[in-house]
DNA sequence: AATTCGGGGTG
DNA sequence: CACCCAGAATT
C-alpha cells in the first residue's frame, strides 16, 4: 500500500555510522557554513588560538567584539607576550574565565622565551600550552592549518549525541569517551578544516539545544535522537544542584581627590589578578579592618543598597559601604597590591564586572562629604 | 571523577 | 529565573 521504499526504511533503522557524516555535512557546510567569523580572515594558529579560547565555554556573538579588540592591540604573539598582564586582563575584563587570559599570557611569553615566537604544528605540543585542551588543540590544527584531529566542544557534543542517541550526561567519563571515539571516527583525512567548522556550525544554527531545526538539517533522515522522536533529550542535562549564598562586604574607600582604593586579587582563584574593592568578612567592622590591614583610618559615609552576584555553583551576596579615609595622607607602602581608581582617568586594568558596576555608580558623587539624595542609585539595573 | 571558574543569551 | 554556552585545570 502506502510503504516507502525498502531501502530507505532499512537506511534510517540502521542510522549512521561515523564515517558517513563527512559526505553530507561537507556538502551543507559548502552552503550553509560559516566563512567570515573575523578568526576565520586569516585563520593565521595564532589568531584561531586566541579566539578558540575566548570561545570557550562563551558564544561566539559574544566574543567577537572583545576578539577584535585584541586583535586590534596584540596583532601578533610577540606583542601579546610583550604586553603587561593588567592590560590583556583589561581587554577581558567582562568575557569571564579570566583564567584564560592569564593562561594565554603566561603561553605567549613561554613560545617567545622557547620556540622563538614561533607557534608549534604539532598536538602534543599545543595541547601542552597552559589552557590548551584536548579539543582546543584540535580545533586550532585543524582549522588554522588542516591537520587531521577531532574536536569535541559542545556544539560537537550535542550533534553526535543526537546522531547516535548517547545516552548519560557528557560530564561522565564514560559518556565523554564515546563522544570522543565518535568525533575521531567521523573526522574525514580530507578537508578536515572545512568538516569540523561544518559540525560546529551545525550545533550552532540546526541542532539547537532547543527547538532544534531538524527539517533543515542534512543529517536528520538517520539521526537516531530524531527517530526515536525527542531530539532535545540528547545529551543528557547536567544533574542541578540548589546553590548556597556567600556574603561579603566591599569597601569604596575615597580620598579627599574623590579617588577609590582598589586591590589587587591573589592570582589564582575567584576572579584571580582582576583588581576588586577590599573585602571585609560579613559582620567585620570596616573601620577596624582597615586599621589593621591597611594602617588607615576610615569614616562611613553611608551604605550602599545589597546587590547579588551569581556564579555557577554560589550566589554572591555584596553589601556596598561608602566610606572615607580619616586620615591623610593615605601612606599605602604595598603598591603592587594596592592602588587608587581615579574615575576622571580610569586606569587601564582588569575589573570583575560587579566591581565595575560598583565604580561606576559610586563614581559620579563628587563629594563624599555631600552623597547624592538617591543614595539607592544603581541597586536596580 | 567531580569541582571550579563568570558573564551573558535565551525561553 | 534556570539553564546553557567553541572546556580546561585542579583536587
Amino acid at each position: 500500500m502506502d510503504r516507502r521504499p525498502a531501502d530507505s526504511d532499512s537506511a534510517a533503522a540502521r542510522g549512521w555510522t561515523p564515517e558517513e557524516l563527512a559526505a553530507p555535512l561537507l556538502a551543507w557546510f559548502d552552503r550553509h557554513g560559516r566563512t567570515d567569523l573575523p578568526w576565520q580572515r586569516p585563520a593565521t594558529p595564532y589568531r584561531v588560538w586566541v579566539s578558540e579560547i575566548m570561545l570557550q565555554q562563551t558564544q561566539v556573538a559574544v566574543v567577537i567584539p572583545y576578539f577584535d579588540r585584541f586583535m586590534a592591540r596584540f596583532p601578533t604573539l610577540a606583542e601579546l607576550a610583550a604586553a603587561p598582564l593588567d592590560e590583556v586582563l583589561h581587554l577581558w575584563s567582562g568575557l569571564g574565565y579570566y583564567a584564560r587570559a592569564r593562561n594565554l599570557h603566561r603561553a605567549a611569553r613561554w613560545l617567545r622565551d622557547e620556540q622563538g615566537s614561533a607557534f608549534p604544528e604539532d598536538l602534543d605540543l599545543v595541547q601542552a600550552l597552559p589552557g590548551v585542551g584536548r579539543s582546543t588543540a584540535g580545533a586550532i590544527l585543524s582549522l588554522a592549518l588542516g591537520q587531521r584531529h577531532p574536536i569535541l566542544d559542545g556544539n560537537v557534543k550535542r550533534v553526535l549525541a543526537r546522531c547516535f542517541a548517547v545516552p548519560g550526561w557528557p560530564g561522565r567519563r564514560p559518556v565523554l569517551d564515546r563522544l570522543w571515539a565518535l568525533a575521531e571516527a567521523g573526522t574525514p583525512s580530507r578537508r578536515v578544516a572545512a568538516y569540523n567548522q561544518g559540525i560546529m556550525d551545525l550545533g550552532a544554527t540546526v541542532c539547537t539545544r532547543s527547538a532544534p531545526a531538524c527539517d533543515l538539517c542534512p543529517l536528520a533522515d538517520r539521526c537516531r535522537a530524531r527517530l526515536l522522536g525527542q531530539p532535545t533529550t540528547f545529551p543528557m542535562p547536567k544533574p542541578r544542584r540548589s546553590r548556597p549564598g556567600r556574603s561579603c562586604q566591599l569597601l569604596v574607600i575615597r580620598d579627599p581627590g574623590g579617588r577609590i582604593l582598589l586591590e589587587r586579587r591573589p592570582p589564582i582563584g575567584l576572579w584571580g589578578g582582576l583588581w576588586s574593592l577590599p573585602e571585609a568578612e560579613p559582620g567585620v567592622d570596616p573601620d577596624l579592618w582597615c586599621r589593621t590591614r591597611l594602617g588607615v583610618g576610615i569614616a562611613l559615609v553611608e551604605t550602599g543598597a545589597t546587590r547579588y552576584h551569581d556564579f555557577s555553583h554560589f550566589r554572591l551576596e555584596i553589601r556596598p559601604l561608602l566610606t572615607v579615609l580619616r586620615d591623610e595622607p593615605a601612606t599605602l607602602a604595598d603598591d603592587d597590591r594596592y592602588g587608587w581608581y581615579d574615575p576622571l582617568d580610569p586606569p587601564r586594568l582588569g575589573l570583575a564586572a560587579p566591581i565595575a558596576r560598583i565604580l561606576a555608580d559610586w563614581s559620579a558623587i563628587r563629594d563624599p562629604a555631600e552623597p547624592s539624595v538617591d543614595n539607592e542609585r544603581g541597586a536596580h539595573r
